[in-house]
This record gives structure tokens, C-alpha cells and sequence, in this order.
DNA sequence: TACATTTGTTATGTAGTACATAAGTACTAT
DNA sequence: ATAGTACTTATGTACTACATAACAAATGTA
């Protein structure tokens, strides 16, 4: 067994520093005392002597928490509970060169089957409007061809597009910021391959078809993906 | 116009701290530098001096790279990049007391989206073994029968156990950080309506039927939760 | 020479003080 | 009563000091 297999099968084990602590706490302490947003904060002063720890660790702790959103500070009103953006924090680690091979190919995964499993969503709420307006991304593509940075970009346009039209907004804001990681995927990619349904046909079946054609279609669009998985 | 389309529409005009400054120029430093896992970052002091600003504040910021799991700082051998875990920054946020309603619906939405999206990576991966431990609980749920606090124990460990067949990790532990969700959208139910197609019928169908009836399956398994999509 | 122990150096972790700044609050004058 | 002013207070930033852990070098011993 190499060392590899050591390291990811234990980790590290992290020494908790105080500013560790005492965001855990404060976390704890936000919910027991159910806060809801817009209830204030005890001062950083009170906070750290309650905690007996100095105001520096406090206010790394805070500042942890400001970042993800989950409290405002202002000065002299003190802090506020606020709503935090559950995706923003999510956004931040999100880098393909960073994340790790085998994570990279689970959100590959992850987005092949939100796109099979959109189907009901879709046909839930989507508008003759916005039919219109993925055909039109559709006919571009064919249009302009094959050139691969159009090509790229309508294909983004067009997935986009779809996942818009489930009125989902933070699926909608989940895909685009998995963006950069597909775009760092296809560019590894040596040869481009075209499913055996176009995005037109989708359009179409979008038109005409039923939900299960649909999820037929996707599924074919998307099927040498699939078959990419199958061999690793 | 009532007060709150104006705060939802605008949002809070937030003064960036230099902590936020620092934080960004940080993050900006280790992709121009290309910095990879591994790497040894410049001393806090060494950065606070560069930065042109305290210590402190470069102590902050890096403080929540550490928190997002992207540093590890360990004493005397100074800060190195790591890999972070994608999922443990999204976990710290993901309180369904604290997200907002349209949030949670839509991850709601979401894990429908999925569960019928499943199929594809069910069937390219599923082992005879996984099939009957899947039947097991499902069984152990006929048996226990209908009392409100296993019938949702073994709701979990069913669907659970489908995401684990999947072999992927990541999208199983997302799985497991939105059960908390999905506790409180069903403890908000008054009378819990059970779908025409049971679990066990679901593990019939993965033992002999095709990956398209799965899907089927799944959707009438789900069906009643779509339709109360539909009313919102 | 090889190994164990001690000492020293250095970077992070924590505490504490000081002051700037912004945002309320109370008070005053017209 | 309203406008303007001075005061108060909590956060934001800087700086200093020291504890602690980890590595490095030096020293001592077999």
C-alpha cells in the first residue's frame, strides 16, 4: 500500500485552534437561541469575554461567518443574523484546478443526471417564449457550425438555457458556476463528439414530444458521455 | 412597491473590509502563481508587509481560506495549499432554519431532479449485493409497518442507500447534508401520502426490469411530491 | 563514526492596547 | 419643531508582546 492510500484514508488530523472553537460555538449558540435574521448579536467585547478568549479570536471566528453570510456587521448597530447564500460559499472552493480528479468526475456525473432527471421540471413550467428562444440557440449553433469556440459557447447557451427554463433558480446558478469545470473537462478533450440527437431534435421534441421522449432524447444526446464513464 | 421588493431587489450595499480585500487578492495570488497542492505560501508577515497592511488582517483572511479547507497552516513550516473539500463549506451554511423558503424548494426540486436522473448510473453500477441489502430495508419497512418515526428512518436508509449504489461520493454526501432539509419539509407535512409505487416495488424493477421503468418507478414513487410542485 | 540529547531559531497562535471611523443619540439654538 | 452640533459607542485596523510547536544545528556519548 503506497503512501497515498495512507494519506486519503486518514487525513490529517488538525490541532482545533481557538478561532476553530469559538466559530463552532457561535454556530451553536445562533441556534440554540434560535436567531433568525435580523436579531443582534452580542458586541465582540461581550463575546469575548463570555468565551475568554481575546477579541482577535473572536473576530476571526465573525469574520469566517460574515464570510459565508451568515452575519452582517455594522458599525455601532453591532451584528445581524443574516441569510446566507447557500451557493456563494460553494462557489469559492469551485476551482477544476484545485478539486480533485475523482470529485471532478462526480460532478461530471452530477450534472448528466440533473439533465436526464430535468425532464418533469421542464414540462412542468416551460413557455412558448421560452421554446422560441432555445430554438433560436439551436439554429445558431447549426449555423455558424463547427468551429470549436462557437461551438463551446452555443453549447453552453443552449444547456444554459434549459436549465433557466426550469425556473429553479439556484439549479440555475448550481450549472453555471459548474461552468468552468465542464470547460476545463471538454478541454481535455481531444476529438469533439456529437450525439446522435442534436439540439434541435430536443427543441423539437420539446415542441412535440412528451416528457419520457424527452428524457429519451437527453439521454441519447448526452450518451457518449455515459460511455466515457462505463470505461473508467 | 412594498419595502421588500426594494431589499430583495437591491440587496445591501456591503463596504468591503480590507480582511475581504485581502482575501480575494489571496485568492487571485495562488492562480496566478499556479499554486498546487503541496505548495509552501509566503509568511503572514511577509504577506501582511507586501499587502501594506497589519498582521491582523492578513490573519483573517487567511483564516477563512483554512476554514474553506484551501490552507492548512502548520507552525514553523508555514502555510501550504490544499485540497479542499468541495461539500464542507456548503454543509457549514445549509440550515433549513436559516435558507429561505424559495431556496429550500428549490433544493427540494432538486433532489426530485435527481432521484429520477439516477437511473443511468444505478444501472451502470449496481451489484447483485447492493440490490438485496436495498431489498432488505425495504422489506424491514413493510414489516415495521407505520409508525411515523421508523417510517421515515427507513425512508432515509432507503433512499440513501440508492445514492450510495451510485459509487458516487460526492453526490452522496450531498445526499446526507440535505437530509436535514428534507426532515423539515416533511415535519411541515400533515399526513404523509405514500406514492403508488413502493419501494419494494422499486427494488423489483432493479432486480428484472430496464433502466426507462426505474425511471418510470421512480417518478410515480415520488409523483405526489411533483404535484404539490405544481401548486406553488 | 553514528546516534541521542540539548539548545536555538523561527513562524504561527493568542492576548492586549491604542486609536480611527462610522453611526447612532442627546442636546442646543434658531 | 427642526436643523445642526457634540457626544458616545461598537467595529475596523495597527502594533507589540509573548507562548508554542517544529525544524535545525550543535553538542555530547558510545
Amino acid at each position: 500500500m503506497g503512501n497515498n492510500d495512507i494519506k486519503s484514508g486518514l487525513g490529517r488530523i488538525v490541532q482545533q485552534t481557538m478561532p476553530d472553537i469559538v466559530e463552532i460555538r457561535l454556530r451553536e449558540y445562533l441556534k440554540e437561541q434560535s436567531f433568525k435574521p435580523g436579531d443582534a448579536l452580542p458586541k465582540e467585547m461581550d463575546l469575548a469575554e463570555s468565551l475568554g478568549v481575546s477579541r482577535n479570536v473572536v473576530r476571526e471566528a465573525l469574520s469566517r461567518l460574515r464570510m459565508l453570510g451568515m452575519v452582517e456587521t455594522r458599525k455601532k448597530r453591532g451584528m445581524v443574523l443574516a441569510r446566507p447564500d447557500i451557493l456563494s460559499s460553494f462557489e469559492r472552493v469551485l476551482d477544476p484546478l484545485i478539486i480533485g480528479e475523482s470529485t471532478l468526475r462526480d460532478i461530471f456525473e452530477i450534472r448528466l443526471t440533473l439533465e436526464v432527471g430535468l425532464a418533469d421540471l421542464l414540462y412542468l413550467r416551460k413557455t412558448p417564449k421560452d421554446v422560441d428562444e432555445l430554438e433560436q440557440i439551436a439554429i445558431n449553433q447549426k449555423v455558424t457550425g463547427g468551429r470549436q469556440t462557437f461551438r463551446i459557447k452555443n453549447e453552453i447557451a443552449f444547456h444554459g438555457k434549459i436549465y433557466q427554463m426550469t425556473g429553479n433558480e439556484t439549479l440555475q446558478r448550481f450549472q453555471s458556476m459548474l461552468l468552468p469545470v465542464f470547460g476545463y473537462l471538454v478541454s481535455l478533450e481531444k476529438v469533439p463528439i456529437i450525439g446522435k440527437v442534436s439540439h434541435l431534435d430536443l427543441v423539437n421534441i420539446l415542441k412535440n414530444g412528451t416528457k419520457e421522449e424527452f428524457r429519451q432524447g437527453m439521454l441519447e444526446h448526452l450518451e457518449h458521455h455515459f460511455r466515457k464513464l462505463k470505461s473508467m
